[in-house]
DNA sequence: CGCCTTATTTCAAGATGTGATTTAACCCAG
DNA sequence: CTGGGTTAAATCACATCTTGAAATAAGGCG
C-alpha cells in the first residue's frame, strides 16, 4: 500500500515526461491504469503543480480533451561536468531547457581536488544568481566526473588519469552546499543524456561507445544504466583487441584505446611516419590527420577503422544492442569519415543476427551533454519518486 | 491494489525457496512486511500448500517460532536439455530434486528438428510414468538448446552449428503436449543453475564463461540474466582477441573461440606438432593434451591460458563482476589446470579495479545444469506469481 | 500454578484501485 | 437557440489490502 500511489504517480509522471502531452483519458491507455485512478493521481500532481493543464483539444462532437504536461518550472536541477581541463556548471528548468551555466578552463584538475570542488561551488552560486531561480527549487545536483564512481560506506571518485585516487568528492562538496548531490562517471552522463534526448531515444538496450584521448563505454541495459558490482563496468577501452599489441598507459598491451584513443591514432601516424613523439593539441593534430592526403594517413586511418570495428563488434556480440551510438570528441572528428568503414568492419566481425539488430551512429548532442546527463539524475530520482522530494533528494538540513 | 498481494505473496515465497527456513516473525523483518501482513500472505501460502510448517524452534521463555517452508511436493517441473548429440529430459520436484531421468543418445541433432521434438516427448512421458507424479502438478517444461533464442511473433531458435535455422520449437512442442513451454540458450539456463545453486550463488552480477566446443558467456546482470535486444547477448566467443588473427568457423578471424575452443587448442596443438588436422574424440584429446609432457603441449596450453585470461579480463572490464564463473566441458577440463594461470593473465589485462571486485572459479555443478537450469524457468514463473499458475503456466486446453 | 516472554492472530481503521454511474463540455442539426 | 448526441472527466460505492495496536497462544521458569 506503502508505495502503490508513488508508483503510480511514477508511471504517469513518466509518461508526461517523456511522450509528451496526454488528456487523461490517454493516459488511462497509456500507463495502463483505470480512468478513475488516473483521474485520481493527475489531480495530485496538478495540485502539487508538478503537472499543468496545455490546452484543449476539440474533437467531433465530445467533451474536448484536456491534455496534460509536464510543469517546467515546477522545479529546477544543476548539472556539472567535471572535465580534466574544465568545469562546467548548468541549471537547467525540469525539463532540462539550460537556464544558465558557468564555466571554468583549468590547465589540469591533476590533484586539484580542492580546487574543482571551490569552482563547482562558486559556479553554482553564479548560475543560481544569474537564472534567478529560487534556491528553494533546486532538486539536486548531477556531477558527471572523469572516473570511476565507486559507491562504498562512502562514494569515492578513482580518476587515475588525472591523480583522483579516491577522492571524496561527495564529502567535499557536501562541506560548501545542503543540496542533494548526484555523482556519476562522466560517460555514463553523457550517455544517459543521449538516451533522454539524442540517439538512443527509445531504445532500452544500448551501448554509448567514447572516444577521446581515452575510450569507454557507458551500457544501458533494459533502459537502466548498467554499472556492474562497483561502478566499473564499460571499461570498453581497456578491452585487449590484439594479444601482445601496442602497450598502452594502463600497463596492458593490445588494449583497444591504444589504437583507437586520440593518442592511439595520432602515435600510430607518426610512427608510421618514422617520426619522433612530440607534444600537440590532439584535436588539431586529429583533424589534420583526416585532412592530410598521404598513404601513411590513409593507413592509419584505415587501420583505426578496423581496430574501432573490430571493437564494436565485440560490443554487439556481448551486449546486442539495439543501438550503438559512438561519441566523445575524437569519436565524433573520426566517425563523421569513417563510420561506413566501421560498419563494414563491424559487420565482419560481429554475428550475424546481433549485427542486424545493431544501428551503429554518432552522439546526437554536443559535448555539454555531459552537464546535461548529470543534471538528469535528480530529475530520475525525482521522476521515479512521483514528482515528490524523495529522501534521497531532501535537504539534509531543513 | 491488482497485484499488490501478488507481489508480497512473491516476496515472501523467493525468501523462502533461496534462504531456507523462516518464522513468520522472521519473514516480516526480512520482507519489509508487517507481521500482520506475514501473517495473511503466509496463511493464503498454507492453505494452497505452496508453503508448509517445519517445526518448532524453542526459545528463552517464550512461544516457539514456527518455521515455515516451500513445500517440494507442492508442484514439479521439467527441464529439458537439448545438445548437440542428446537430448537429456528430466523431472524435479518444487525445490529442483531430480525425481526421474531420460536420456538420449544422437549421432547429430543437425537439420532433424522433428527426431528431436520425438525424443522430448517420449522423454517427457517416460520421465512422468517413472517419477509417478501427477501430470496435472507440472508447472512446465524447461527447454535449453544449443542456439539463439529469438522471441519475435513466433519463437523460433537459430543454432547455425547443426543447421538449425529459424527452428519453431514451441510450435512443434505444442502439438505434443499441453504444458506451458518455456524455452531458452542453453548456456543461459545453465547459468540460471549456476546462479541458483552453484558457484553464482549469492551474487547479482555475474558471466558464467562457457568453454566447449564453441565458447559463450552468460551474464547475469541486477540479479537478471540480461539476454539484450533480442536474446543474443553473451556471444563471447566470436568476440576477436587478436585482430587478423585465426580464422574460425564464424567466418572471422581472431575470435576467442578460434583459440580456446576445444577445437581451437587442439587445432593449435595439430599445428605446432606439426601433424594434419584429424577427426578425434575432443574430450579424449583433451585430455591427452593436458597430460603430455612437451614442450608443445606446454606452450599451447600456455598460450590457451593467455587468451583465456585476456578472454575473461574483457569480460570484467565490461561487465565488472562479482564472479566469472568457467564452465562447459573443455572450460572445467581446462580450467583445473589452467585457473591459475588464467587468473595471473586477467589480472593483467583487466583493470586494477574491477578486476578486484571479480572472483574468478569454476561451475560447481555438472553438465546436467542445463536441464536443471531450464527446469527453473518454471519455477521462476511460478515464485513471480507468489506461488500461483500464473497466466504463463496455464494450460491452454482446461 | 501464575507470571513472564515471545510469536502469531485478530481487529479496526485508513488508504487505494476499479467498474459503473453521473456530470461536464462541446458539436451540430433542426 | 435548443435539445440530442458524443466524448472526457469526476464521483460514488465497493472490494481489497496494509498496518499498528490489541488480543491471544504457547511455552519457560520460579
Amino acid at each position: 500500500m506503502r508505495d502503490l500511489r508513488t508508483s503510480n504517480r511514477a508511471r504517469v509522471l513518466r509518461r508526461l515526461y517523456f511522450d509528451g502531452q496526454f488528456s487523461r483519458h490517454e493516459l488511462a491507455g497509456a500507463t495502463g491504469l483505470s480512468q478513475a485512478s488516473v483521474s485520481n493521481v493527475v489531480g495530485e500532481l496538478v495540485e502539487d503543480q508538478v503537472v499543468v493543464e496545455a490546452g484543449l483539444v476539440g474533437s467531433d462532437g465530445g467533451r474536448p480533451r484536456v491534455l496534460l504536461r509536464v510543469n517546467p518550472d515546477h522545479a529546477c536541477v544543476v548539472g556539472v561536468d567535471v572535465g580534466e581541463t574544465h568545469v562546467l556548471v548548468e541549471v537547467f528548468d525540469l525539463t532540462l531547457r539550460r537556464l544558465a551555466m558557468s564555466t571554468f578552463q583549468m590547465d589540469t584538475i591533476a590533484n586539484r581536488g580542492e580546487a574543482v570542488v571551490e569552482r563547482v561551488l562558486a559556479g553554482l552560486d553564479q548560475c543560481v544568481e544569474d537564472s534567478g531561480v529560487d534556491p528553494g527549487r533546486i532538486l539536486g545536483v548531477g556531477v558527471g566526473v572523469p572516473g570511476l564512481v565507486e559507491r562504498g560506506s562512502e562514494l569515492l571518485v578513482h580518476a587515475q588519469t588525472v591523480g583522483w585516487n579516491g577522492v571524496p568528492l561527495e564529502r567535499m562538496l557536501r562541506a560548501g552546499t545542503d543540496l542533494p548531490l548526484f555523482i556519476d562517471n562522466g560517460a555514463n552522463t553523457l550517455g544517459q543524456a543521449e538516451m533522454w534526448f539524442g540517439a538512443g531515444r527509445g531504445a532500452r538496450n544500448a551501448v554509448i561507445a567514447l572516444i577521446g584521448s581515452g575510450v569507454g563505454a557507458s551500457v544501458i541495459a533494459d533502459g537502466v544504466p548498467y554499472r556492474g558490482a562497483s561502478g566499473g563496468a564499460g571499461e570498453w577501452g581497456h578491452t585487449t583487441l590484439s594479444l601482445d599489441g601496442r602497450p598502452c598507459r594502463c600497463g596492458a598491451h593490445g588494449c583497444l584505446e591504444a589504437y583507437i584513443g586520440a593518442k592511439g591514432v595520432l602515435g600510430r601516424h607518426r610512427e608510421a611516419a618514422g617520426l619522433p613523439p612530440e607534444i600537440v593539441d590532439e584535436e588539431v593534430a586529429l583533424r589534420e590527420l583526416l585532412a592530410e592526403d598521404s598513404q601513411a594517413a590513409r593507413e592509419v586511418l584505415e587501420e583505426t577503422a578496423r581496430y574501432a570495428g573490430a571493437g564494436i563488434g565485440n560490443l554487439i556480440n556481448l551486449f546486442n544492442p539495439e543501438r550503438v551510438i559512438v561519441g566523445g570528441w575524437a569519436g565524433l572528428i573520426l566517425g563523421e569519415q569513417l563510420l561506413p568503414a566501421i560498419r563494414e568492419v563491424a559487420a565482419k566481425h560481429a554475428l550475424h543476427h546481433p549485427y542486424q539488430q545493431a544501428k551503429i551512429s554518432l552522439c546526437e548532442l554536443g559535448t555539454e551533454s555531459v552537464a546535461m546527463g548529470a543534471a538528469t539524475l535528480p530529475v530520475a530520482e525525482f521522476l521515479g519518486a512521483g514528482g515528490v522530494r524523495s529522501a534521497a533528494l531532501m535537504r539534509p538540513t531543513g
